[in-house]
RNA sequence: GGGCGAUUAGCUCAGUUGGUUAGAGCACCUCGUUUACACCGAGGGGGUCUGAGGUUCGAAUCCUUAAUCGCCCA
């Protein structure tokens, strides 16, 4: 028999079993059509990202389900990876490469890349290391990269197959252009910031006349690239101008005046200059209008040659020398001060420039299509179900899939140029006469192999041979997917979109999006805040079953979550309490089974032996209804509940009373008592795997070579629950508190020994304390309790307590102050009063006789009856 | 500008289909070292549920509206 040491070293436990499941292969998954499977594919972290806390509460999720579904019975296979991340991981080596004084151009592309890859193999994947510590259970040998060969063939099977379907092609369109990574970004990639800046309103004459037309704008220097003023058809403002012509100024060329209901009337001065080249909206009026197209700006943010003097300078420069210049010329109206959203790119925070460039596109109306059409079905549910609306909403309005990026790190696109007549070749492998060709020098967007994650990770091919793949076959499509909202688009509807089309069937049943971790003011956890505390400083210092447990126990589905630091008491806190649970009932184990004295007679089947029985299974059907319905925080909260009030607070107290009186069947009572810790230790395992794996092993040292995260999961017997029984207990518990209360409001020691008289409603109420007083001599500290329906001496001195079955009396050595007593009592009447006064009011109400339902009146009634009762003996108290 | 969500004790949050004298944890106050646990035990104080209006016999719970905060999309 192993005793528990005094207090719970989670450091060296953690690493311990951390280490005794890798090494036992315990989460390695294998085919087993005897078995059902429950399937889950991590949501591929970045190949330089860190663990921050919402990996912990992501993964945790994961993980909980995971390990909760093994011990069900299922064939359980989490997979895990990581992704290349195509921009952050080439921004790091460059910065490398910079330190030197080098760029990625010095080195060439091929040097480069593999500069990266060492890279990778050296610092990268950090995170998958730090799963571990967090005791994730997944299937080490199964895990995936997306620049894996493997994978990478995935990616140009769909290149390939999309781009002959007719879905993937070539265009000049404005994109999201970063002038610092000189890339294109997808319109996921940026963000915007709100930015203090001028709007400048620019006159704009009319040709051959002394009118003009004053346009406000925030980017002057693009004006140059304007090819028309457009005005809204129902501003009177503008009405006599259209169809009229403009004179550029500096440009010095003619452009119409054309109508585009566009135009946002309030807006400036209601006339919009129009920089096809420049801004997507104007590339769409142009689109409209049949504008030309004027490019003003190189792609690293300078002026190109339609700049006039201007050209070579960055932007910013050119700008103040454009107002300086129609300063001069008196074009400008006025400049206001004005606050608007400018994009970044979210990796290089540097401004995003819209640009015309030749992109590579998905057309996405089509793919869109079935993957609505799941997710409608309920075929795919999203919990919380609300997002289904934003899935729609972005479906609904799905806009072509801007692929292509200017980067050297990824899959580079599988398209060959011919050298001499231009012809395209798009397939897997390159042309055979390779000299000839040249390959288009962009990369896919990392996206573009997330997508097909849920597939490719078990080695898709778009072959014959997939339906020869078992584990293709065996655990697509897969059952669980845990990620945060902000990727519902990026990620999630293209896992639906590409599984529909390459597999066709949905990728997973679940979506979970986890909520959002906040710091305890409620501000986003960011980097550049510095507000996000390092999840391994907190694991080290708290423990990472703390650090898991606190963060389910905060966070309810679809809501965000407050996290600091300090909250990880709340888990530390919790499985301390679990841990010296576990050392009283194995030191008290050791005692009577060491000694004579006591003995192994088979316990009678009590109050208290039914009470926790039936305790124990509400909380097992609770915690499995709250777990289906990934209510993950009341699955904690219901455990937390059950061990520290019922099992620590009531029956672990009871115990020690019982073995005591009881000695012949002291061992059955520590027995019974362990059965149910055992379970208690199984069910919270799924959340805090390291200590209960540590207490599984302690209850049954000759478990050495086993895991209870194999073991069963225990069933609910439903038998068990019993209301009346838990009734009846709190009716015994009622008792206990209610004397504790009349003692600490009273100023007597708990230590104070003394009598109290219970007057008790009927019979029933009666049977319980004549069976069980001993208890509550002991848990109240008494000498001496009386009680009875008709009880008759009740102490002259004393203060008292009315409960709905029971008066309580406490006889006092000294003598009570009467005055401090009748206050107490008044305070309580009146409450008592008031309660009464409004079930009155409703009582008396015919309404509510004639048209709530019977068993609410008859509910109210007996209220009534009781709040009377209880009233009339209060009022005797205090003549 | 459109959409979604939140607003309940000092703080963080529960509150199922409308029927409670509105709950928990933390914090606070009082007492306590009774051989699991002071990362503990016992007891206590504290809110009328953001405002306004409505539906209903009855609303924290449903509807309308306003305000504040957050997120997403433009």
């Amino acid at each position: 028999m192993t005793d528990l040491p005094h207090k719970y070293d989670a450091k060296s436990i953690e690493t311990k079993w951390e280490k005794f499941w890798e090494e036992n292969e315990i989460y390695k998954s294998e085919v087993n059509p005897e078995k059902e499977k429950y399937c889950v594919v991590i949501p591929p972290p970045n190949v330089t990202g860190i663990l921050h806390i919402g990996h912990i509460l992501n993964n945790t999720i994961q993980d909980l389900y995971c390990r909760w579904k093994r011990m069900k019975g299922f064939e359980v296979c989490w997979v895990p990876g990581m992704d290349h991340a195509g921009i952050s991981t080439q921004i790091m080596v460059e910065k490398d490469i910079a330190k030197k004084g080098k760029s990625k151009y010095d080195l060439g592309r091929k040097a480069f890349v593999d500069l990266v890859w060492e890279w990778k193999e050296k610092h990268g994947g950090h995170i998958l290391k730090q799963l571990r510590k967090l005791g994730a259970s997944v299937d080490w040998s199964k895990e995936r990269f997306t620049l894996d060969d493997g994978l990478s063939q995935a990616v140009k099977e769909v290149f390939v197959d999309l781009y002959k379907k007719g879905y993937i092609y070539r265009g000049k369109r404005i994109i999201n252009w970063d002038t610092k990574t000189q890339t294109a970004l997808s319109d996921d990639e940026i963000f915007y910031k709100e930015q203090k800046d001028k709007l400048y309103y620019i006159k704009y004459h009319l040709k051959n006349s002394n009118e003009f037309i004053t346009i406000a704008t925030t980017r002057p220097e693009t004006m140059l690239g304007d090819t028309a003023i457009a005005v809204n058809s129902k501003d009177k403002r503008y009405k006599q101008y259209i169809n009229k012509t403009v004179i550029l100024p500096l440009v010095n060329k003619e452009i119409p005046i054309i109508v585009d209901d566009y135009v946002d009337v309030e807006f400036g001065t209601g006339a919009l200059k129009i920089t096809p080249a420049h801004d997507l909206n104007d590339f769409e009026v142009g689109e409209r209008h049949k504008l030309d197209i004027v490019n003003v700006i190189t792609k690293d943010g300078k002026m190109n040659e339609n700049g006039l003097e201007f050209e070579g300078l960055d932007i910013y420069t050119a700008r103040n020398k454009i107002i300086t210049k129609l300063e001069e010329l008196k074009l400008i109206d006025k400049i206001e001060d004005y606050s608007h959203n400018v994009a970044f790119g979210d990796k290089s925070e540097s401004i995003i420039e819209p640009y015309l460039s030749d992109q590579w596109f998905v057309s996405m109306k089509k793919l869109a299509e079935p993957a609505k059409k799941v997710v409608k079905e309920g075929k795919i549910k999203f919990h919380p179900e609300r997002w289904t609306k934003t899935y729609f909403h972005w479906m609904n309005n799905i806009r072509d899939w801007c692929i292509s990026r200017q980067l050297w790190w990824g899959h580079q696109i599988p398209i060959w140029y011919h050298n001499d007549n231009g012809e395209i070749y798009c397939d897997v492998n390159p042309p055979q006469d390779i000299e000839n060709w040249t390959q288009d020098q962009d990369v896919l967007d990392t996206w573009f192999s997330s997508w097909l994650w849920p597939f490719s990770v078990f080695g898709w091919e778009n072959s014959e041979k997939d339906k020869l793949n078992k584990n293709l076959n065996y655990y697509y499509p897969t059952d669980f997917l845990v990620t945060a909202a902000d990727i519902i688009f990026l990620w999630v509807a293209r896992m639906i979109m590409a599984g529909m089309e390459y597999m066709e069937d949905i990728p997973f049943k679940d979506v979970y999006f986890n909520a959002l971790v906040r710091d305890g003011k409620g501000k986003k956890m960011s980097k550049t805040l510095g507000n996000s505390p390092d999840p391994l400083d907190v694991m080290d210092k708290y423990g990472t079953d703390a650090l898991r447990f606190t963060i389910v126990y905060l966070a309810p589905l679809g809501n965000d979550v407050l996290y600091d630091e300090e909250k990880t008491e709340i888990g530390r806190n919790f499985i301390t309490k679990l841990w010296n649970a576990g050392r009283f009932l194995m030191m008290n184990k050791k005692k009577v089974y060491s000694s004579d004295e006591y003995g192994n007679k088979e316990v009678e089947y009590d109050l208290v032996e039914k009470w926790i029985n039936s305790r124990y299974n509400s909380t097992i059907r609770d915690i499995e209804n709250n777990l289906n319905d990934y209510k993950l925080d009341d699955y904690t909260k219901y455990i937390y509940n059950f061990v520290w009030s019922d099992f620590c607070d009531w029956y672990i107290e009871l115990l020690k009373i019982k073995i005591n009186e009881d000695k012949d069947s002291a061992r059955s009572i520590i027995d019974k008592a362990l059965n149910h810790y055992e379970d208690i230790v199984k069910i919270l395992h799924p959340v805090i795997p390291f200590v209960t794996e540590e207490l599984w092993h302690i209850l049954d040292d000759s478990r050495k070579d086993d895991s209870i995260s194999l073991s069963e999961f225990p069933e609910v017997n439903k038998s068990q629950i019993n209301l009346d029984t838990e009734e009846n207990f709190e009716k015994l518990k009622e008792v206990v508190t209610g004397i504790r209360n009349l003692k600490a409001e009273n100023d007597i020691a708990f230590s104070q020994k003394c009598k109290v008289d219970i007057k008790c409603i009927d019979k029933h109420s009666e049977k319980i304390i004549s069976k069980y007083n001993n208890y509550m001599i002991s848990l109240c500290n008494l000498k001496e309790l009386n009680y009875g329906v008709q009880l008759i001496t009740i102490s002259e001195n004393k203060v008292s307590k009315i409960l709905n079955d029971y008066e309580l009396h406490l006889s006092l050595i000294d003598a009570a102050d009467i005055n401090k007593l009748k206050e107490k009592y008044n305070k309580e009447i009146e409450k008592l009063e008031k309660y009464i006064y409004s079930l009155n009011r409703k009582l008396s109400n015919t309404d509510f006789i004639e048209k709530a339902a019977t068993e609410i009146v008859e509910q109210e009634k007996i209220k009534y009856t009781e709040a009377f009762e209880k009233l009339k003996k209060l009022k005797n108290l205090i003549q």
